[in-house]
Parts: C-alpha cells; sequence; structure tokens
DNA sequence: AAACCTATATGGTCTGACCAAATCAACGTT
DNA sequence: AACGTTGATTTGGTCAGACCATATAGGTTT
C-alpha cells in the first residue's frame, strides 16, 4: 500500500466559497447594482449545491452589506453597494466589544475631524452649506434641552463632514461622534456656559468653512475638540477612583 | 366585527431576533470570551426556534467577528471579542465597492497617521520601538526589491500605529494603508531616489519617537504623508486623460 | 506509559416539505 | 373602458429529520 504525503489540506466551506465567488463579482462590478441574482432554488440547481447551503452565503453577503433580499413574487436578491452604514456598525461593534477606551475614541475624533474641516472648506456645496447652517441654527434652539442639544450637535458634525464629500471621514466620523455622543450623554458635564460655548466654537468653524479657509477651519476645528478632550481629562481627573474610563466596563469590579 | 387599526406592522426574522439577543448578551460582557454557547441542537431546543434558523443567527454573528465555530467533538460556537480585522474587513470592502477615491484614501491618511506617530512618540513600549527599528531595518534590506519594498513599507506604517496603541486608529490605518499599498503596487512611480526619501523620512519620525517628541513626531509624519500625497497628485497631472483614479475600475475602458 | 481504536458530540450539508408575503393575471363589477 | 377582487404563482422564511465530516474523550491494547 503507498503512503500519501498530502498537507494538511483545509476544507473551506461550501457556503464560503459561493459567497467568495459572489462577493468577488460583485466587487469587480461584473454584477450591477439592482439586477436581481438568480432565486435561490434556481442558485442550487446551477451551484450544485443545496438550497440550505445558497441560503448560507447570501447571508454572508447581506450581513457584509452586499446584497438585500426582498420575499414575495418578482422578490428575490438584490445586490447592493456597501454603504457607509456598515462600516459604521462594524466601527461601533469594534468599540463596545473591545472595550475601546473613551480616550482613544477622542484621538481619534482629534485626527479626524479637523481634516474634515478642512475638506470641508474646500469642497462644500451650496446645499451642503445650507444643510450645516439649518444644524447649526437647530443647536441654538434647543441649548437648553441637554439631551436635544446633544443630539443636534452630533447632527451638526455629521453634516459638516458630509460637506467634505470625502466617504471614508464620513463613515469613520458617524462612527466616532455616534460613540461620543453615547458616553456623553452617560456622562453629565454640561453646563449652559459648556454649551454656549460649543454654539461659538461651530461658528468660527463655520465662518471659516464659508469663506473657503481650509487652514483656518483645520486650525479652529482642532481647538474646538481638543477642548472637549481637556474637558473630559478635567473630568477624569475629578474622579480619581476609576482612572481608565472603557466603553464598556468588562465586569462589575469596582472596589 | 370591530375594525382593527394596526400599523403596517414590521416582523422581524426569526434569525435576527435571536442574533439580536445574543449579540446584546455578547457586547454587554454578561458572555466572557471563550465561553461556549450550547450546542445548536439545546439552542433550537431552548429558543423554540429549528435548527436551521440557529444556525442563520449564529453564522450573522460568526460574520461581525463575534463568534467563532469548531467542529468535532468538544467544538461548539466560542464567544470572540471583535477584532480589527473584522473592521478592516469592512473598510476595506468599502473601498472596493463604493470605488471611493484614491484621493480620499489619502486624505484620510493624512489626517490619521500624523495623529498615530504623535501617540506613537508619547506611548511607545520598548518592544514597540524594537519592533518598529526591525520594520525599519527590512525596509533597507529590500530597496532595491520593489515590491518588497512596498510590503516592508506597509509593515513599517502598522508597526508605527501599534505603537500608539489606539486601537481605533491601529484598525483605520491598517486599512487604509492597505489600500494604498494596492493601488501604488498596481500604478509603479517608485524610483529609487523616491525609495531612498522614504527611508530618510522614516529615520527623522522615528527619531521624533525615540526622543518622545511627540509635535516633532507629528509634523515630520504630516510631511511625509504630504510628500506621497503630491507625489500622485504629480502622476495624476502627468495623465489628462483619466482625471479621477478611483479604487476599482468600473469596466476595461482603457484607452 | 504510549499507541491505538471506538463511541460520541458537534458543526456541515442535504432533502423535501410547508408557511408567509408580494406580485400577476384573470375575472367580474361599475 | 376603468377599476377593484380574487385566486394562482413565485419567492424568501421556517421547519423537520436525516446523514456526513471531524475532532475529542475514554477505554483498550501493546
Amino acid at each position: 500500500m503507498t503512503m500519501l504525503d498530502l498537507t494538511p489540506l483545509d476544507i473551506p466551506k461550501a457556503a464560503d466559497v459561493l459567497a467568495d465567488v459572489l462577493r468577488e463579482q460583485i466587487l469587480a462590478g461584473q454584477l450591477d447594482v439592482g439586477v436581481s441574482l438568480p432565486s435561490e432554488r434556481e442558485l442550487a440547481q446551477q451551484s450544485g449545491l443545496s438550497r440550505a447551503t445558497v441560503r448560507e452565503a447570501l447571508l454572508i453577503l447581506e450581513v457584509e452589506g452586499l446584497v438585500a433580499t426582498r420575499t414575495g413574487r418578482n422578490g428575490g436578491t438584490e445586490v447592493m453597494r456597501p454603504r457607509a452604514e456598515t462600516v459604521q456598525r462594524s466601527i461601533h461593534t469594534f468599540i463596545r466589544g473591545q472595550g475601546v477606551r473613551f480616550e482613544s475614541v477622542l484621538q481619534a475624533r482629534e485626527a479626524i475631524e479637523p481634516q474634515s474641516a478642512r475638506l470641508a472648506a474646500m469642497n462644500h456645496t451650496p446645499d451642503d452649506w445650507a444643510d450645516l447652517l439649518e444644524r447649526h441654527r437647530a443647536i441654538q434652539e434647543c441649548i437648553a434641552d441637554v439631551p436635544a442639544f446633544l443630539q443636534a450637535n452630533l447632527a451638526w458634525h455629521v453634516s459638516l463632514v458630509r460637506a467634505s464629500h470625502n466617504e471614508l471621514l464620513i463613515a469613520f466620523t458617524q462612527a466616532i461622534a455616534q460613540a461620543v455622543y453615547e458616553a456623553t450623554d452617560l456622562r453629565g458635564f454640561n453646563s449652559p456656559d459648556v454649551r454656549q460655548a460649543v454654539v461659538l466654537a461651530h461658528q468660527k468653524v463655520m465662518d471659516a468653512i464659508e469663506a473657503r479657509d481650509g487652514d483656518a477651519a483645520w486650525r479652529r476645528m482642532g481647538r474646538h475638540v481638543g477642548a472637549y478632550v481637556r474637558a473630559v481629562d478635567e473630568r477624569v481627573k475629578e474622579q480619581p477612583t476609576r482612572r481608565t474610563v472603557r466603553m464598556t466596563r468588562p465586569t462589575d469590579t469596582t472596589t
């Protein structure tokens, strides 16, 4: 009897193989957005796999944001572009699950938002500007209502990064701003004068954007988010019991 | 007969409901990393759903990077922390599928990497520094071999951001650097003196990091990635036919 | 003690059926 | 002719049960 010498030989799951094939076709642009894939039963027949396996492959792509399914006649599986929302969800899950320090989130924000402001100054359209103005007005309207204020503040930051027309920064900022929003809501360092200062800082950034002065917008936004970081640092120093504040506490081991 | 007035009434899929429950438990830290979930058959019995539906829910969590499955006795579904790799994959898919402009990727890089350098200067450990030195040496060794050089360059940037100890920036940088690497490989503006300049720029950044001078590291890294952006701009100007370079060409319309 | 079997628990795949939803097409009413 | 009604049809969603592939536990042999 001959002894075959085989390497460990990894067996990929059938569903993964099919998902890989379809994903590659979608990302390579061979399948236009909006076109419908064959029905599950047909895909099963074509691929020689069972319908259950085909469904598994399609589910993978759905979670990845590459397809969407609708039930009913003329339903089926439709090809989609991956949306910023998918990236956002993924980042959000990472922040929560990994227990990313709040400090780290703020550091990432310090890196990203000034650049967003610079690009917004350079690239904003009249529509962008109108939207930003509207958000700014909305903040001032609900300056007395803290939860509404925080929500409106979030919307302003998102509106600003939209004006940068940089898809990556938009996705990053939405995820980060959301995380900051949630953490800020829980803690509560929001005195009226702090909120007033926020409005003023926003005003300065917007002046620079309107003047299409990228450098000024960058500088002012940097100061704005920097002020936030320093405020958090102060806050942490005031509470010496818990030194590092994480987005999710690991377990309840408070001394 | 009374007329009931019901809102459109959204019916969530059973698998999604189960996935939501499990996801929340994992992210809330109620399920420690490494513990095994009950077997699929048991989960089916407990939830009153079929095994197929349970499998679908678990597959969702697997794609999201929250669990991992192993076959065989004592196999099963193990709880995981979401890894940076999951975020990276998601961003990578977004860049390809959305056809994000190369310019946008570089703009995001310009925002993130200087901050990474600053934090690396402030937070790096001896191990981090040793790894960075090693990567720097590796680059110089294969300065003649362009593909190897690009790969080593990628590794240096990743090593540097690791030294920042900021999980978010690490995830972002890995995704972005990977995208830049792939695009750079296809194009080929890599003359020997450019590569030599890269080594010099890295050296300057590292000097600042060793001295724990965050501001200098920030400035020098900014110049380094800025130089890259300008090089790409030059390149684009030289090729007036294709104005905007996207990460995926729609179809093969090369003139 | 080490090497080898064997039973078993677990995920992976398949089959075939039925349910639920959305559309289409034929029909009937106005 | 225009418009609701209704039943057939297509499609994804769910279920049940079986069998396969794999990896380990635990006993058996050497």
